[in-house]
RNA sequence: CGGGGCGUAGCGCAGCCCGGUAGCGCAUCUGCUUUGGGAGCAGAGGGUCGCUGGUUCAAAUCCAGUCGCCCCGACCA
């Protein structure tokens, strides 16, 4: 069994820190609540990044960088903005050793810096429509942290859109969403539902806020990527008007949305198990590696030699690496590797080179299978896109195995305590029911799914539903 | 902000109650033997015991204060 990694079923909390630690993804740092990304964490990042980046690109985004302190005053601006923001801002009050005449926020999110900019570069609807993505870090002063799912300092990119009209804004936010679902569903291996956020969870200063939501294995959603709607707000809190075609001054309409490392903590907990981390070969940044096995020099050289040959055509087919280092023994290799989620093992020893063939090891099933060396080549891709598959297969069985139907209050908190879940409950769109359905069950409604409609009454106060909203409890 | 826990070698901990040469495991370094699931043996290096003050001949240990971090809740991506 592994060593240092508690189980998930003993302490789910303690085990998703313990695969962290193992795959020496992150480390604290010393201020708290902050982390240090390791090279392995970073990797995945770097994989994410890489993949959500051309997709932006592909549907005509371009990236640019706005910076760090943004004037105190900005953040004032826009009214539901600043009530939501403000509290968890980290504010610079000195620099050079003076006090400042004005204050400088550490950008929580960049609405507020970006539109203050684009007032600049928008007069006419031939500016529009402008289509920034940024790659930053922001700060969030977090009461309660915890590694990549919610730190003080978080990784993220930031799309900020400017449209000539509500259409467009719209549609371009539920474009942005699609991108996330995908990259979710077939990077991740992640499987989400899509849904906007209610009045109580939507994003300080949006008309609407769309998400994207999984369930982690213990049965808890995590929201991992939101696309906004946010109408007119800041083009008026920061006066950005251009001419349309009629000759008319207009408002700009505006759209943002973002993902984080906290994906890295939705990977985690969507797919590692007790042995420690297991990663979806698209992302994983090492995606096979090869274990060569011997005994004294003369067979090290042949195997070594042996396998310079059979993994000479690899490269630019998958990521791999062969771990030949000697001072570290096959069963140290097969379990360190195993810890870093790495996809998939291949052993070759003395006894394959007599047989021509090599040992094929599944990260996700523990599958062994014996593969001729000539059949690695070709075989290795086909089990790597049927990881990514499965990976997901299990995940969306999960999902499903433990969404549920409720319309019974009672039952609905008694199960929330006992199993968890995804609950689909009618609810009468009020934000009074939600307050309630919060504090007397710590659970919220995660998506409502617009596209779908159900007559009912409401699980709280049986008033009038229109549709099913899917309520749990989330991190 | 409430509750709990912990600060002693790089990591994990013991020692503290009952003051008297700072220890164990892992990791690291050297050598030999090993290598198909976390190797064995022999040797070696590594510490202002979180910080400040007090008591004492003597403090990791007792007392007072202080700082920090982690975990669990409320708030949040």
């Amino acid at each position: 069994m592994a060593k240092g990694i508690t189980k998930r079923s003993e302490d789910y909390s303690r085990w998703y820190l313990d695969v962290i630690a193992a795959a020496k993804l992150a480390d604290y740092a010393p201020v708290k609540g902050c982390m240090v990304i390791r090279p392995n964490g970073y990797a995945i990042w770097e994989r994410m990044q890489a993949e959500l980046d051309t997709m932006f690109k592909e549907s005509g985004h371009v990236n640019a960088y706005f910076p760090l302190l943004i004037p105190e005053s900005y953040l004032k601006k826009e009214a539901e903005h600043v009530e939501g923001f403000a509290p968890e801002c980290a504010v610079v009050t000195q620099g050079g050793g003076k006090k400042l005449e004005e204050r400088l926020v550490i950008r929580p999110t960049s609405e507020t810096i970006i539109w203050s900019m684009y007032k600049d570069w928008i007069q006419s609807h031939r500016d529009l429509p402008i289509l920034i993505n940024q790659w930053a870090n922001v700060v969030r002063w977090e009461m309660r942290t915890r590694l990549f799912l919610r730190t003080m300092e978080f990784l993220w990119q930031e799309g900020h859109t400017a449209h000539a009209t509500a259409g467009e804004a719209q549609e371009e936010t539920l474009r942005i969403l699609e991108i996330y679902r995908i990259f979710a569903e077939d990077f991740m291996a992640m499987p989400v539902l899509t849904g906007v956020k209610s009045e109580r969870e939507k994003f300080a200063g949006a008309l609407q806020t769309y998400a994207i939501e999984a369930m982690m294995q213990d049965c808890k959603a995590l929201q991992a990527g939101t696309s906004h709607n946010l109408g007119q707000n800041f083009a008026k809190a920061f006066d950005v008007k251009f001419q349309s075609e009629e000759g008319n001054l207009e408002h700009v309409w505006a759209t943002s949305w973002g993902v984080s490392t906290r994906l890295i903590g939705g990977l985690i907990m969507s797919h590692s198990d007790d042995l420690g981390l297991v990663l979806p070969p698209k992302l994983a940044p090492l995606q096979v590696v090869v274990v060569p096995i011997w005994r004294g020099d003369d067979e090290k050289s042949s195997v070594l030699e042996r396998l310079s040959a059979i993994t000479a055509d690899w490269k630019g087919k998958f990521r791999f690496r062969i771990d030949d280092r000697d001072n570290y023994r096959p069963g140290w290799k097969f379990n360190e590797w195993e810890k870093q989620g790495v996809p998939i093992r291949i052993e070759i020893g003395p006894r394959d080179l007599e047989s021509g063939e090599a040992v094929l090891v599944r990260r996700d099933s523990g599958e062994k299978e014996r593969i001729p060396h000539d059949r690695l080549l070709t075989e290795i891709p086909t089990v790597l896109q049927q990881i990514q598959k499965d990976l997901f297969k299990r995940a969306a069985d999960f999902r499903d195995a433990n969404t549920h139907t409720c319309d019974d209050y009672d039952d609905l908190k008694q199960r929330l305590d006992e199993d968890g879940g995804f609950y689909r409950v009618h609810w009468n769109g009020k934000r009074e029911s939600e307050e309630r359905l919060q504090n007397e069950t710590k659970a919220t409604i995660r998506v409502i799914q617009t596209e779908q409609s159900e007559k009912g009454s409401c699980i709280l106060t049986g008033e009038p539903s229109e549709r099913r909203v899917v309520v749990a409890r989330a991190y």
